[in-house]
DNA sequence: CTCAACCGGTGCAAATTTTGCACCGCTTTT
DNA sequence: AAAAGCGGTGCAAAATTTGCACCGGTTGAG
């Protein structure tokens, strides 16, 4: 669209940092694009960039605007998706910050089942941290967020919130793997791998030891990814711990998976939340939806 | 701003009918009008206009983008307000739709006050039916809404609610005019005058004429104007209603206002509300939040 | 039934705007 | 001291937008 052509220039230049290299990416010349921004800044009143000696960059004004200009495109974007709607078209695109838990099988089903009846949506999916949802959400760059335990901040709005216990991976040779139930104590008795700090299963273990009074954790192995540590107790007989929904629902061959005690680890919080105040692409708000329905039936 | 051209021209069309109409309005050909309208519609993919023998008219996608197009606006208008605060300008303009009972004393005392501090803000007070405020809101025409009993709708969000007793305006000679709080069978045992039904104490003294069982009401004169109203019983020894609010806070001289009796009319709620889920440039904000202060602490 | 009045749309040339090129002055780097 | 990069500018070419004249179609009054 002709009114977005200004925007996309000047997020070039924000990306390049100086008004030449952004016109080569643009595939313009230098003093085009140097009029461009120019022209843009008188009309709009202020500047938007610091000139330096080498380059550009936003001043503070310039932060806003380029808010501004992503908002912008979301809503446009929005737009675009909802009139498609009443052409009767359905079309749109979905993208998602979600924690690792989500990769493996509830995302992927669930995104199948959207798109049995849906065709023409397409999907982004993106393992984010806890601590960088709020930012990806903040400036678009997804429309949904599904984590445990984010950063509790202003700018999420929780749409949904639903708890999981956490579960202790082990062999099925292991000596707790006739429990019901684990004892967090029990379990620390024996080899154990975790997930790294920025984890919500790492945090809420490390919050259990921490009011029992118990001794540091001291895991055989630590790693960013599950699906290692869950393959790494079926080498060496040691115990991982999960949320449930990043397990195979029909179980794997070996593997035994059994709750942690709620009275010795409190459940995650698994909360669907978007930008606060942001009305999501139809697309995106359908799909919300249906997240919504599969989490409070626990459909996983 | 360069990319909200073809919006201006768009409205136009839609306000005109016509396309030579707003050519005309614009001071631009019918020619160079179409082509612009012609090719912002392939460029965004759908038609907007429907074209009717006598004219154009806007399609449902029509709608959608005029919808976008105001949100749009007032999006940039608050960047702008955003920027010129940081520069330290702090300049704005703030709309206001209210009750006619804000307009005498309250609302000219506050922005005054406002003012005080900031005089590059400028204000817009139009007086709106309970019934407008929200579509007031939602086409982006007024930032703040400040009701008496408006129709409780999804789209307005209320920042802070007060209630006010409904008063009873006499002469000093009127036979009730000594009472320290008036009984509503009393009232209607002499003459009154009455707004008509779109105001909210006439809607408070219906309902609560309905549930006592009263004969119907019979105002010996109705009237859009409480200025009138109040007039209206200087000359023919009457009672008129109105909230205090709308009140001179040093009384008038001749009149008696007593409120009427809580246990025989509801007291009318006064909403502070703007349109849901939107975000008021810097101005409206803070003067939202004045009103909010003013109004907790009666100060009128 | 006819015809004037409007309507949206189009071909073409004029007017306006945008672009590319060459070049300036400046700062940093080598 | 020279080279490399940067933003900015004058000027002519290129591209876009506009105005004018006109077309085909519909409506409504005489």
């Amino acid at each position: 669209m002709r009114h977005l052509q200004d925007f996309a220039f000047i997020e070039a230049v924000m990306r390049a940092g100086s008004i030449r290299k952004a016109a080569e990416d643009m595939n313009i010349t230098a003093s085009a694009l140097n009029r461009r921004i120019n022209r843009f800044e008188e009309e709009f009143g202020y500047e938007i960039f610091e000139r330096l000696p080498r380059g550009v960059r936003l001043n503070p004004a310039g932060e806003l605007m380029l808010h501004h200009i992503r908002s912008q495109r979301s809503d446009f974007a929005r737009l675009q998706s909802q009139v498609a709607d009443l052409s009767g078209v359905r079309r749109g695109h979905v993208s998602i910050a979600c924690s690792q838990a989500l990769l493996p099988y509830f995302l992927p089903d669930q995104i199948a089942r959207y798109r049995d009846d849906h065709r023409g949506v397409t999907f982004s999916v993106n393992a984010r941290d806890r601590l960088e949802v709020e930012r990806e959400l903040s400036t678009f760059s997804s429309d949904i967020a599904l984590v445990f335990e984010p950063r509790h901040v202003v700018d999420f709005e929780v749409v949904l919130s639903v708890t999981q216990p956490v579960f202790g991976i082990m062999r099925e040779d292991h000596p707790l793997a006739s429990e019901s139930e684990l004892r967090l104590r029990d379990c620390l008795h024996h080899p154990y791998v975790l997930p790294g700090a920025a984890f919500a299963v790492r945090v809420l273990l490390e919050t259990a030891v921490k009011r029992t009074n118990f001794e540091r954790l001291t895991p055989i192995a630590e790693s960013e990814s599950f699906d290692f540590m869950r393959h790494y107790v079926l080498q060496e007989n040691a115990i991982s711990f999960q949320f449930p929904i990043g397990l195979n629902p029909k179980g794997t061959p070996g593997l035994v998976a059994l709750p942690l005690s709620p009275r010795d680890v409190e459940p995650g919080n698994l909360l669907l939340g978007q930008l606060r105040g942001r009305t999501l692409p139809v697309a995106s708000a359908r799909f919300v939806q249906q997240l919504a329905q599969a989490l409070v039936a626990q459909n996983f």
